[in-house]
RNA sequence: GCGGGCGUCGUAUAAUGGCUAAUAUGCCUGCCUUCCAAGCAAGCGAUGAGAGUUCGAUUCUCUCCGCCCGCACCA
């Protein structure tokens, strides 16, 4: 299984209509990738379970949608114009570019030489834009680099609308931007990608018990609900040198992806950093009064940071299966029932009767109404049928044949162990499944 | 962003400075088919984009775009 390579994957969400390249008929953009039909309902499929863990099932938790577009002092606060301005110089020998607070002198770290650095340039990963008509530097504003900062922003509306008791959450899903120097490896860094974060308020004397919690429910979202092997999950404890500055803790959840061991998401510990500094910069008061009581203070915040591409490159890649039949090679996605972008396929088991054919439209018809993701395949015959909703990891295989006519029952083919079982139409119709 | 490699039907491959760019698979139409890519017949579908050299370029050259590998980057 850490044999998949990534080129299957990718191959098969191309041809399978999962994830295509962005604007291919143009040639391409780098860094940019559209989802298909199968891809964008797998997509949500996975959001919607966060959301469902996180915020739904939760008495704790609100969601909210900021803006993208939000006003540059957010940025300038947060850091992200002074720090996502990473200044770099260029060998005048070797033409290799480096970041000048990085370099140790002005020896060139490639070539060896010193003094061949000209002029350090600023590079910044967000995406500027302008802001109404006029384009000069006051209409400047940025596409947001991460969703965080949505949440810090409203974090004043949120108290005010319910004024929850603490601990309480703020969650958001969305689009963030950033201009990586090389985008790489499928979807698994691009300059356009979709968050899912939480910003966890607290009160900072309890941070450390928090934070031990939330490492228990993200192991169980991973596990449980996204149905990765636990194997391939690894939990990293960032050192102090690689964090964030304003973090006292940070643990990354690693995956085996394709591509070698990477992070999958990260959970911080960022204090009041980003709360304090609204307070102090944007001169409202951030402060949390515990309910009958005069205890003031600016609450910490413990941030889990979920990329979804990287969720769906590690779902597919732990799907992704190939095994032996009658000799020749097969190819499935053992996905989660829950995630799979079809549920059920109908077919009838032979085509050119009219009788099959009708009575499959209303199995199909009654599934559909039932689940939603059911698809019709009547395409060659019923092996081919079978091969191709394998690779779109299609669970069930309906299939209908004369006995259906007779008894009501059809045959329900397995897509993991491609066991085939006679099953009533009413037991399956009304069988209930993990509902999303 | 640097260095190297690469770019041919949806996918995987082949070939060529000159006839209609080939094969498999896929897709599609018809026939057939009583459960794991069967068969028959017809069809669709590509030289990434632009410029140059040439009588003629998919092939040679250049620019751009994109992909892969390494370096760097990944707040």
């Amino acid at each position: 299984m850490s044999e998949v390579k990534l080129e299957d994957i990718v191959s098969l969400a191309k041809r399978r209509g999962f994830i295509y390249q962005g604007s291919e008929v143009y040639g391409g953009l780098s860094g940019t990738w559209d989802y298909g039909p199968l891809g964008v309902t797998l997509k949500r499929n996975i959001m919607n379970l966060w959301w469902k863990t996180f915020v739904d099932s939760r008495d704790e938790m609100y969601g909210v949608d900021a803006a993208i577009l939000m006003n540059p002092g957010v940025w300038k606060a947060s850091g992200h114009i002074d720090t996502f301005t990473d200044p770099l110089v260029e060998c005048s020998n070797c033409k290799g570019r480096f970041r000048a607070d990085h370099l140790e002198g002005d020896k060139c770290p490639n070539c060896g030489k010193t003094g061949t650095f000209g002029e350090a340039r600023q590079f910044n990963m967000m995406f500027k834009t302008n802001v109404g008509p006029v384009d000069d530097d006051k209409s400047i504003s940025y596409l947001r680099p991460e969703t965080a900062q949505g949440i810090f922003t409203n974090y004043k509306n949120v108290l005010d609308s319910f004024y929850p008791d603490l601990p309480f959450g703020i969650a958001q899903m969305g689009k963030a931007f950033r201009n990586e120097i090389s985008p790489r490896d499928f979807i698994f860094r691009s300059r356009e990608f979709e968050q899912m974060e939480i910003e966890y308020f607290i009160h900072p004397d309890e941070w450390e018990q928090m934070f031990e919690g939330w490492i228990k429910g993200i192991r169980m979202f991973l596990t449980s609900e996204l149905g990765l092997p636990a194997e391939s999950i690894h939990e990293l404890e960032v050192p102090e040198d690689d964090r964030a500055h304003y973090s006292k803790r940070t643990v990354d959840f690693e995956f085996d992806f394709p591509i070698g061991r990477e992070e999958l998401l990260g959970l911080a510990y960022r204090t009041d950093f980003d709360l304090k500094n609204i307070h102090d910069n944007a001169g409202k008061n951030m402060e949390y009064t515990i309910k009958g009581t005069n205890d003031k203070f600016i609450p910490h915040v413990i941030e889990p940071s979920f990329g979804v591409e990287r969720m769906i490159m590690a779902v597919l890649s732990s799907a992704y299966r190939e095994d032996e039949q009658n000799g020749e090679k097969r190819i499935y996605l053992a996905l989660p029932e829950h995630l799979a972008p079809v549920k059920y396929a109908v077919s009838p088991l032979l085509k050119n009767k009219p009788e099959l054919v009708a009575k499959a439209r209303e199995v199909y018809d009654a599934l559909k109404k039932k689940h939603g993701n059911v698809m019709w395949d009547d395409n060659g015959n019923i092996g081919k049928r079978y091969r191709r909703q394998d690779e779109i990891g299609t669970p069930y295989c309906v299939v209908i044949d004369f006995d259906t006519l007779e008894d009501d029952t059809v045959t329900v083919r397995d897509r993991d162990t491609t066991e085939q079982k006679r099953v009533g139409l009413d037991e399956l119709v009304e069988r209930q499944d993990r509902s999303l």
